[in-house]
DNA sequence: CAGTCCATGTCACTTAATGACACGATCACG
DNA sequence: CGTGATCGTGTCATTAAGTGACATGGACTG
């Protein structure tokens, strides 16, 4: 297993000790014991107990940003994604981790260091989200117009995600994937005055 | 002193600590010391070391919503901020208190632990930015839409903040106060398709 | 085979953070 | 005017998070 393989499972493990016996009642011992490496490895790996929880998160979002950079400029979002959620169906692994995400997310609204940990994963993908969006309007990505779209667009996924893991992960609510793109897309147009989710009209050469 | 003063206090002596001498190299010890308090009673205040700073960067994000909230139905944005800047100027000390907070957000950049600890006060802000536009758009203030525009909204701010923090203390820029306004409203307008900054038309009693 | 990374383990150590208890000020109430 | 309750704080012991320093062993290179 890789150094990236240890990390990610030290970060799973993490996950599911939070959810099991809580934030407080596990240990950076706990943690190393069930990925089989030594305290010190832990604290090499990770800068705090709470970032532990990062790369299983940002794993999450990873995927979706992914997802997000296969769209092309001739479709809107919504149609994109109902493809793409055909041609790159999650894979029951990913399933398992965005469940682990969306315990941790849950798991925010009672321990602040674990949402702090979840803010500072929505930060890195506000990073991801630009240059998406200036390959859609044509800007440079430190154009203050996208970082602001980013940070807008992104801010309304994290309040869809957020709402979506409570209502799965508390009340066992079930979501079809149509709902969620629904939502997401929802919620995407409505956080910028910018057409970033509609097809990109073809560009004249010159511009 | 009360107790909320000296919880201020210690927040500001935190701030001023971190920013002088370093996040690592300042120790909980120093803290309670600068404040004149036992190293118990910091921890008492705070649940971890960066968290130490929220107070202060709270206070920041607090008088920027108390305008807000001041905010009439029948004034854009724009021209409410003019008046309200004339009507409440700032006081050196809140001045004061926004450069160091400015300071702290900056140090964000290196030191994760104090970008958190921004990102939680920001997410503490969202929640209150919320009822201000439910009243604006005459919705309940967990409705969907609200909570969407909170976000976005907040984001927007955040990035402003973040750019004129970095201006002004890393390269010394100045900005007038027009100027501030300027971008803060640009901002929040793109932020959202819901019209939050503009007068609000006389309602019908009936709806 | 020798040399060199590089990841990890071990162990001592620092410091962030909490629990337990005592002390003194303040305040309500008889 | 006591008197007891509450509350903020200090002191001290202790746990747990996090780091520095060094050793080891495996993989890769020449």
């Amino acid at each position: 297993m890789g150094t990236s393989g240890t990390r990610m499972a030290l970060s799973r493990h993490a996950a599911t000790l939070f959810w099991t016996r809580g934030w407080a009642a596990t240990s950076g011992d706990d943690i190393a014991a069930a990925g089989g490496v030594s305290t010190r490895t832990v604290w090499r790996y990770f800068r705090s107990k709470e970032s532990c929880v990062e790369p299983l998160l940002a794993s999450s979002a990873y995927r979706f940003m992914a997802s997000l950079q296969r769209w092309s400029l001739s479709s809107s979002l919504e149609d994109f994604w109902i493809r793409d959620l055909t041609e790159h169906p999650p894979t029951p692994e990913t399933v398992f981790d965005d469940i682990r995400s969306m315990r941790v997310i849950c798991l925010g609204h009672d321990e602040p260091a674990l949402r702090a940990s979840w803010l500072m994963v929505c930060g890195q993908a506000e990073q991801t989200f630009a240059p998406i969006i200036a390959r859609r309007l044509d800007r440079r990505v430190d154009d203050a117009t996208i970082r602001l779209s980013a940070a807008a667009a992104t801010a309304a996924v994290r309040i869809v995600t957020e709402q979506i893991s409570l209502a799965v992960v508390s009340e066992a609510s079930r979501y079809d994937t149509d709902e969620v793109i629904a939502h997401l897309s929802r919620a995407i147009r409505a956080s910028t005055t910018e057409p970033i989710c509609d097809p990109v009209p073809r560009r004249t050469p010159g511009s």
